[in-house]
DNA sequence: GTCTATATACGGATAGAC
DNA sequence: GTCTATCCGTATATAGAC
């Protein structure tokens, strides 16, 4: 599976992510109209990721959003209730969605080489999809109150776990060297943050996503696969 | 070399460290008194960190700093001119130290393996002693000035390259795998950058910093080594 | 050198007109 | 549903007393 296949694959149109934004944050919006909702959502959650990834959650004014979306301050406080709602609006919406195709892209496969390969793959692409909301939870989570930090811990744990099980998986089968798998899950996901944190390195190379992906499944199998099970000196599973 | 070994042998103790930040903003502190200077700075600098890495940088007013330091609002700003240079100061210490550490360790070195192994180790510890420079210098980059932003951006290079340039000569020596050298070392970054960033997840787990080093260094090598040099099945390199 | 008191500006949030 | 006008709190920074 490539970057272009994938994108194909997961039908994740924006106005089906801000659909199920709408549906999870139902009681919280003023709005009746359910056409009017979708469109202003859109505008308004793109453009807070817009301005927060740029100067920060917290710089963000009202009056900035107010500009950027080009709606009053008075109609956008009928899309949630507070500036902080609006931040966990922005945070759950794209945990939910990491999760679920997290797990149901890897279930797909069946060898524990094929799982991991399908679960590094699809959280790099979806990241680069949704490339906002991912820098937005990492870097903002910490602002929260206590109980969306802790919603954002079992989020971190829970795909690590994605992880950390496949690989639980493959030593049980004696395919994967013995190493503390957990260990090894946060590193893979600390591989694979640096895509989206760090972007403006890899711009600067030209390294395109798949490239990235390639690597990162080449340097996640030299530390899982059993020594005669690694392809040596390739320069990517794919090339 | 373990953690207790570095904390006596790097002679990095906080007056030392205060004392090059004055060497280094001479010219924008308005106080006389060397004394004076370093006691308070100290204060000041270690408050600001503690209030910035809980709450964010923005989010602490000069109220804050006046209630955690003692001092008054005004004794403050004979320290820096403005908050942003607050933060300045806050950044370039931190860097300054570690980039010169990183160095001087990994030369003392002879072999490729064995400089990867001291880079490795003098990061990990280098951001255990001063955690709370890393943990700031990393979140709050994105919102200094378009300057103190190229910086902090030529700096993670600066550092990153100190890893690859082991890397290419380990290959060019034959020992190691032909990989990517820079995208090896971003990962290595990445990796280790998970230290100071997710740390309750180490404290949760129990994980001891001399641990964490020898796992990072088992993974780097299963990644950097040819098959032949990989110490096999291993639970951490010096256990 | 350090403190108290204050100037000036801008933040989030809301009330009420349309 | 959306906009304008405004409340009230707090921000950084400075002036002047000691």
């Amino acid at each position: 599976m490539t970057f272009s296949d994938f994108q194909d694959l997961v039908n994740l149109s924006r106005q089906k992510i801000y659909q199920e934004t709408y549906a999870q944050n139902r009681e919280t919006i003023r709005i009746k109209k359910e056409k009017t909702i979708v469109k202003n959502l859109a505008h308004i959650l793109d453009a807070a990721l817009r301005i927060s990834n740029l100067k920060g959650f917290q710089a963000m004014s009202m009056r900035d959003l107010s500009r950027e979306t080009g709606m009053s301050t008075g109609s956008l406080y009928a899309y949630f209730s507070s500036k902080e709602e609006l931040a966990e609006i922005l945070q759950s919406t794209g945990r939910a969605i990491t999760l679920r195709l997290l797990r149901e892209l890897s279930d797909e496969e069946s060898t524990p080489k094929a799982k991991l390969r399908a679960a590094i793959r699809t959280h790099v692409y979806l990241s680069e999809v949704m490339r906002p909301w991912f820098y937005f939870s990492y870097m903002e989570a910490r602002n929260l109150s206590k109980e969306e930090r802790k919603k954002a811990i079992s989020s971190e744990l829970d795909t690590e776990k994605v992880f950390s099980d496949i690989i639980d998986l493959g030593q049980e089968q004696g395919v994967f060297a013995r190493r503390d798998s957990r260990l090894a899950a946060g590193f893979i996901k600390a591989m694979m943050q640096d895509w989206y944190l760090k972007r403006w390195k890899y711009a600067r190379r030209e390294i395109s996503v798949d490239r990235f992906a390639d690597f990162v499944i080449e340097a996640v199998e030299a530390i899982c696969l059993k020594q005669n099970e690694v392809d040596t000196n390739t320069e990517g599973s794919r090339a």
